[in-house]
DNA sequence: GTGACTTTGTGCAAATGTTCACAAGCGGGT
DNA sequence: ACCCGCTTGTGAACATTTGCACAAAGTCAC
């Protein structure tokens, strides 16, 4: 996950997907180590069942105990804090507060960090409307729509404005994270503006492959290849492989 | 990612989130080949974008072209689809078509598989009537909500029906994936539900972890995890390691 | 203070995933 | 028919991630 430097020929820009899948090489940890990616995907997690539990629990949790709410297995979540330059205490165990406030520093998320929101479909409104993102560290900052009905719309304190209007408004912004929500054939375009108002993480909900510069982090969520991949373990647990093999028996001999 | 019968002390039931991870043994290909957690997450992809271009492009492609388009190195898209018992012709590259079919067939969503969803806020919604879901070959079958208001009103040609009848409908589908769009609160209540009823394939909305049995294949999507995980990235890039460093200094000189 | 018990932090080995590099195979030109 | 150039399929090297097992380090009872 380290040879990002080595894309081959696309030059300055690559598609996002290619920098998901490889990463983007190491993260400093505070003591010098190095946070890998598989931690910092899992940290979210540890820091939403800590909010869960903050208040009906002791204020000291096992990694064996959090290890269990969390569903992972308790030495991992035991390397994963250690990243942190952790501080739990032997024979006792974590510090619930002190974690928190630990896991959500390393992830950015002490203050609130401003995120703006591209396209207000039905599912650009679910997101812009979502109570839990003030809980968990964000506050949606600016709704940009390109179609003129729903310019002027209010989605909680927040005015849709015209797209128009989105480099000045994420100008003013400190590094607000982009989320599109707009059809797939529009989500570049979006990008691109985005990108060239000075915003460098984007989370994407279009189902379209985006191309970015190198210094640009996004990340995808598509609701249909998620359940594709559950039809996939679906089919595999029926054990109805059979459809599959009915009409292309190419391949002879050459398996192991 | 093979180690499920492992389980330790928690029986019948565990935490969704450890099957996740830890993926469920190995999938069998067509000939007899195991294919990866991994790639049938990317397969997906692939299907996606084969689509995509299916129209404007020849009608056979090489690895090195899908998978510049994919945002993927060549050898791993290479790899990926000899899992399904490649059929590429050498020297020319894959025919678009088959491979297509082929994808569809291992994800098994050659047929329109029947989705269920569980609540009908601003996300259900959304997820109700999005478009794309049966051009990804899914149909919505159904839609739950627990809220009287909502009942009877219809999201394109579904009507909301009330929890109680969930039993029933989910009876008459076959293998419907579950979707559960509810509060976090509500999640695991509804899952139950679902699983009870017959439904071995979840996708969760809800920013909670949840409990089921070890047949039961649940995955997550977390709008505020990939924030969060989007905000270090943003972090690391701005090199801010400052605020976290300030006030635990515990651990030594054992950094590397 | 001492000993028993608990829990963290981590070295190490196994499993999984990615990338390289190249032999094997195919089509087209002559 | 044969050669040439192109692309697949895959063995092997490398990298990452996971899980085990245990030493180190703390608490608690007495």
């Amino acid at each position: 996950m380290s040879t990002v430097e080595r894309v081959p020929d696309t030059g300055d820009l690559r598609p996002a997907a290619l920098r998901q899948a490889q990463g983007t090489g190491q993260a400093q940890g505070t003591h010098g180590r190095a946070i890998p990616e598989a931690t910092v995907g899992r940290l979210a997690t540890y820091l939403r069942v800590i909010d869960d539990i903050l208040d009906d629990s002791e204020d000291v949790i096992s990694s064996e105990g959090l290890a269990r709410v969390c569903g992972v297995n308790s030495a991992k979540l035991r390397k994963d804090l250690s990243f942190l330059g952790s501080f739990g205490i032997r024979g006792v165990g974590y510090d619930l507060v002190n974690l928190r406030t630990r896991i959500a520093e390393v992830l950015g998320v002490t203050e609130h960090r401003d995120v703006v929101i591209v396209g207000l479909g039905n599912l650009g409104h679910a997101l812009a409307g979502y109570a839990g993102l003030a809980a968990r560290g964000f506050r949606v900052a600016a709704l940009f729509d390109i179609d003129d009905d729903r310019l002027g719309e209010r989605v909680g304190a927040v005015t849709i404005q015209p797209i128009s209007k989105l480099r000045a408004v994420v100008g003013s912004l400190s590094a607000p994270i982009g989320v599109i929500a707009t059809p797939a054939a529009a989500a570049q375009e979006v990008v691109d503006l985005l990108v060239g108002a000075g915003v460098t993480s984007i989370l994407n909900f279009a189902p379209a492959v985006l191309t970015v510069p190198c210094d640009i982090d996004v990340r995808k969520v598509d609701l249909a290849s998620e359940l594709q991949i559950l039809s996939f373990l679906e089919r595999r647990k029926s054990g109805n492989h059979d459809a599959a093999t009915a009409h292309t028996a190419v391949s002879p001999g050459g398996a192991s």
